[in-house]
DNA sequence: ATATAATATACGTTTATCCATATATATGTG
DNA sequence: CACATATATATGGATAAACGTATATTATAT
């Protein structure tokens, strides 16, 4: 883990790239399928931010048959963590944080996410 | 003040604001020429990512004589707080941050910055 | 009034970032 | 095997961000 702040504040920097990570924090654990839902965007972005955040090790994925489930890799550095609690902190004033927590929530047919049941 | 965490965390992620808001943190208050000093970039550069901060209501600047002093705005929310904090202790961890203020404090010529002297 | 120093802004160019679409890969199912 | 679903990647184009240089503004000093 070379993370530097730079680095994560680029990561953050970016609308999709926030959302995903914020529901990740709430959420704890969310397949590919469950933030296109959530943020009604195409699939293929998703993919694409996510991808750049596991090449710089913010968060791990992990396959559960057909789906990649993806977390927050709980080892990043305590600043990196403190970045991320006052980033939600903030998050949750915001209205469209909120909505993509309920649309998360709403979406029929979600995946198991019991990985360990 | 109606910050919100996706526009400070943009401001965040270019290195040159970045620097300046973590000297800023650690000094309190500094010039144009000291940031200039001490970051070693071009004075419009500084001057111009000063001015994007400022729009943006995450510092403020008050004149002293031909000087202009900028600093952290005092009455940025909580969340935004927190994430200055964050960052700054992930900053203090690299080398670039050392040396901005190493070469900050070897400025010869200084200007006073005690305002209220 | 002229000169100097500090800071700000404007302009054109380059570079980085993001996107939509199409396509590829991997897994599961009949 | 063929087919469906979930996810990943590649490509070319659009947009935005940052830059360097030149110039304008404001203050101070002579």
């Amino acid at each position: 883990m070379n993370l530097t702040p730079n680095e994560l504040l680029k990561l953050l920097s970016d609308p999709t790239r926030l959302r995903s990570l914020m529901l990740l924090m709430e959420e704890g654990e969310l397949c590919v399928c469950e933030l296109t839902h959530a943020l009604e965007v195409v699939q293929p972005k998703i993919s694409r931010h996510l991808a750049s955040l596991r090449d710089m090790q913010v968060v791990i994925d992990q396959r559960a048959g057909q789906w990649i489930y993806y977390r927050i890799n709980p080892k990043l550095p305590d600043w990196a963590t403190g970045i991320l609690g006052a980033v939600l902190q903030g998050m949750k004033l915001e209205k469209q944080f909120k909505d993509d927590i309920r649309k998360l929530h709403s979406m029929p047919n979600r995946p198991e996410n019991q990985i360990c049941a």
